[in-house]
DNA sequence: CATCGATATCGACGTGCTTCGATGTTCCTG
DNA sequence: CAGGAACATCGAAGCACGTCGATATCGATG
């Protein structure tokens, strides 16, 4: 199976134009499907609303665990697709993780459906 | 299983506010999952672009197959499925069926992934 | 250095999704 | 009205994904 890399935002933007300006190509096609994959999950979009919202626009694992709903394995697993896409940043400091949005990740993602201005 | 259902992009508006504005609720969450789910696809993505990209702004099932390189079902699926998503637009005329992009869809989803402007 | 707490990784299970061939439906045409 | 063409639906197969418990890792603390 040919793997695909799951390039941060920002290196996708470089990759395809906007949807609606001409046919895409398969490879941009799945390069975008794998970042909209990545907040295309119920969980997700909360943890990322949730990041938001926090105080300090940061939080951690365990701000994060218990207002989900679900386990710590499974809320570290959607942190790291997050972090893999390019939206989310992770700082360790000392034990514990602290999550971040990635300045214009989510702009730069939004800018890519949408027809661009006219 | 409790089945969700697929609202269309504008009323998905109606249900919640941009990600990161607060924090979201489960329901919410799940009702924009769905959304971005429908183009979360490499062949649905291009399916759009496809579209947008066509003379006449629309495109019939025959046109878009042999490009697409996917069966004639499997194509009429995808299909369906942006179309309950109300991305696009389905008209049934004499034989064929024409599809096209549903006026400010994407936009509206897009404006559900970005920051408000401040 | 032994222990504990926070997080990451692993393996497994169930569900959903993408794709296809076969078939049904509808409309045009001779 | 019989045949064909365009499209939708159905059922099945294979694979990806979300979730969990168990376990590993790593830093703080006594």
């Amino acid at each position: 199976m040919t793997t695909i890399e799951l390039l941060p935002i920002q290196d996708v933007t470089a990759c395809c134009s906007p949807v609606t300006t001409e046919a895409m190509t398969q490879e941009s096609a799945e390069v975008l499907a794998k970042s909209l994959k990545a907040i295309a999950d119920p969980a997700r979009l909360r943890l990322i609303s949730m990041v938001a919202a926090h105080e300090g626009a940061e939080a951690c694992v365990c701000d994060l665990q218990e207002p989900l709903g679900l386990s710590q394995p499974t809320v570290s697993h959607h942190l790291k697709v997050l972090v893999d896409a390019g939206i989310l940043h992770r700082e360790k400091r000392g034990t514990w993780a602290y999550f971040s949005l990635v300045p214009d990740a989510l702009d730069t993602l939004a800018g890519l459906i949408t027809a661009p201005a006219k």
